[in-house]
DNA sequence: TCTAGCGGTTACTTCAACGAAACTAGGTGT
DNA sequence: ACACCTAGTTTCGTTGAAGTAACCGCTAGA
């Protein structure tokens, strides 16, 4: 019942709004998948992501950290030792990211053969 | 055999070197997945897609579509018909990626509401 | 005291994406 | 002849994301 709405179009199966895509650049970013990556496996503190990750800068990566704090996908947490300490952990909400994640990153390793022969076609023909 | 590599870090579920941030990039970009969702029900012509997706522009829609075009996940078909026209058409390969992507709209659709609240606990601490 | 590490912030710059609009080039209708 | 449709390309300008580098307050160790 009610399916009234949608059945002109045979595209509804699922829409993309603007609120898909802004999730999606927030957490499928440049630097989102090697962090999520480093801290489904142990909590990390600030300096040991830097130097696990040593291609990203100081200010991309709080800017990263804070982004996927705020949506939920990982945990801030100020240790109050002597010298003062961050970890950053993944929340259930962000365990969740994982297997969806890993699926499209399998497909990566799968298909990059067949990625990378298509593009030997097209750049061969200059048409 | 040969499981020699990868055994002193747990991190080696996947690696994610440049290969695969560079092919998400062409892949999950901004207009891709309107277009691929569009292409997966039906072939269509370059200005069904400008009226399907009407907030993209006509330089990015090209750009986008001859990037696709190129990694082999969608094909440029020009038909001989009188006033000339072309067709844009998903490959096999291109197909293997709906079930990865439908795996993270998916996500998206389910967590949404969780990530909402995250943010707005998050916004409301103005710490 | 000087230096180094931690966890950032701020200011400046650079770069690529994106859009708007004009232009092309063939065909069509009136 | 004129205007419009298709499928783009080209030019120009804006914007935003990212990097560099400097600085900050705090603590610890030599």
């Amino acid at each position: 019942m009610t399916r009234d709405i949608a059945s002109d179009d045979a595209s509804e199966r699922f829409e993309i709004g603007a609120r898909h895509r802004e999730l999606l650049d927030h957490v499928l970013d440049k630097w989102s998948l090697e962090i999520l990556n480093l801290l489904c496996d142990r909590p990390s503190r600030f300096s040991e992501l830097r130097r696990a990750i040593p291609a990203v800068s100081q200010k991309s990566l709080t800017t990263t950290l804070r982004r996927l704090e705020r949506n939920g996908i990982i945990e801030r947490a100020v240790l109050s030792t002597r010298p003062l300490a961050v970890e950053y952990l993944i929340t259930p909400l962000g365990k969740t990211l994982r297997s969806p994640i890993d699926e499209i990153l399998h497909w990566v390793d799968t298909k990059m053969p067949e990625v990378e022969s298509a593009r030997r076609r097209f750049d061969d023909e200059a048409d």
